[in-house]
DNA sequence: CCGTATCCGATAGGATACTG
DNA sequence: CAGTATCCTATCGGATACGG
């Protein structure tokens, strides 16, 4: 089967997907699970690796990710504060669905890209 | 390896996953993706099966996707008219990686609203 | 039946500046 | 260094109505 809402049982898959999508959905949290993928990193080296983010959208970002247990945020009460985060269990198993996600989007970006070039051409 | 961003390399996986998001990340699209992994459907059709999204929206997210190659839309020039919506085969490919993201939803749908109420309970 | 246009409110997201 | 607050803009998305 492959199929995502042919009956009342898939019809459970897309909710499911569509709250995922609630959640990384936004313009920079894949980003930063991208980023803590490789282990825990303190918030201004975040920040530099993506690159483009506002100080307040990675902020808010992170809270996201820690409401939801994605992610732990670790105060050092040094001078000046240390704050790392780093990755939960359960934010670490959203890696492969997501690198499932990506390389199909490596895969097909030609195919996307000619799509729209020649959709955008009939459109005068 | 497990990572998203670890070095050069990956990096170019934010890029493509980040390109995936900006399509099928909105409120809609993935709904009809869903939808239409069951066959062609009618608009009407596809509209009542999703239910709660407006007439306007739904319109934009087959545009987008007939644009970016993921379905073809064809007209039947009936009166009234019949326009119907299939995926591509680009676009059935991406049933799969989007069937991962779900399963991922499910499994851990109990504990991220666990540790969402967790959380919103310490902020007082 | 299908598509588009218009209007409007809600929210996402950037820039900046201020606290500890 | 890290977080918050404020302001402002652009975009998302719903309701409605009209055209083909």
């Amino acid at each position: 089967m492959s199929t995502l809402a042919a009956d009342e049982e898939t019809r459970d898959e897309c909710q499911a997907l569509a709250q995922v999508l609630d959640r990384v959905g936004d313009k920079w949290t894949v980003m930063v699970v991208g980023v803590l993928s490789s282990g825990p990193q303190r918030f201004t080296t975040i920040h530099r690796s993506i690159g483009g983010v506002s100080h307040r959208m990675l902020t808010l970002a992170l809270r996201g990710l820690e409401r939801d247990g994605l992610v732990n945020r670790t105060v050092f009460p040094t001078i000046p504060p240390k704050v790392e985060y780093e990755l939960t269990e359960i934010g670490r198993s959203l890696i492969d669905p997501l690198m499932t996600l990506a390389t199909w989007g490596r895969t097909n970006r030609r195919a996307i890209d000619d799509a729209r070039a020649r959709f955008d051409a009939k459109a005068d």
